[in-house]
DNA sequence: TACTAACTTGTCAAATATTGACAAAATAGT
DNA sequence: ACTATTTTGTCAATATTTGACAAGTTAGTA
């Protein structure tokens, strides 16, 4: 299993504007099993449908994206000693970027 | 392909110690050209071989551990403008963490 | 140039992981 | 207890990763 910000934002979000899994599902060509295991982290959102669940749960999409790509890096560090070393590798990295 | 810095670091080590491609894949029990891909970043080594590798060409596990680390973070967040944020936002689930 | 050693690239089948769907079970609300 | 909602388990289809081998390229040297 991985950590799950995303899906935990999402849900609530969900609820916020009180919308069923099964009416978001539909709305992301999905079932509703399929979006349950995305609001627990058992399965990961496709990209794509990220901005519409930004459209269809009135939230930030750029948060999501943030919350998206930070679960999947916590799942690479999570038991790695190492974990805060190669974070600041990469934030170097990722600065130099630009 | 994925960013590399663990490649180029055992590849540099490994000219170092002065050992072929042959030798060390010998020792790690895969081919020459596996090793090959793996210095090139075109295949990620195995989290046990990393220990191995560090013996053979002797140089820190740690330091290697968090290259490799670092290179499997990057490919996540590479094409990411929220990359910044993500790595903020793990941050600080890792400093939680402990 | 021709020769050899070292490394790299391409391709393939086998193993492994991910995906999407459905049925069935569990939970929650009335 | 009844119904709506969510969760879990399982499965086949698809995609990705793996390891090996053959063939190609590069680098150095006689």
């Amino acid at each position: 299993m991985r950590t799950n910000q995303f899906g935990t934002k999402i849900k609530s979000a969900r609820l916020k504007v009180g919308l069923l899994q099964q009416d978001v599902a539909s709305l992301l060509n999905i079932d509703g099993p399929m979006l349950s295991k995305i609001e627990k982290g058992e399965r990961l959102a496709k990209k794509e449908q990220i901005k519409k669940l930004a459209e269809i749960l009135n939230t930030d999409e750029n948060q999501l994206i943030t919350l998206w790509l930070a679960d999947q890096v916590f799942d690479v560090l999570k038991d790695e000693k190492m974990a805060d070393q190669a974070l600041k590798s990469v934030s170097r990295k990722i600065k130099k970027r630009k």
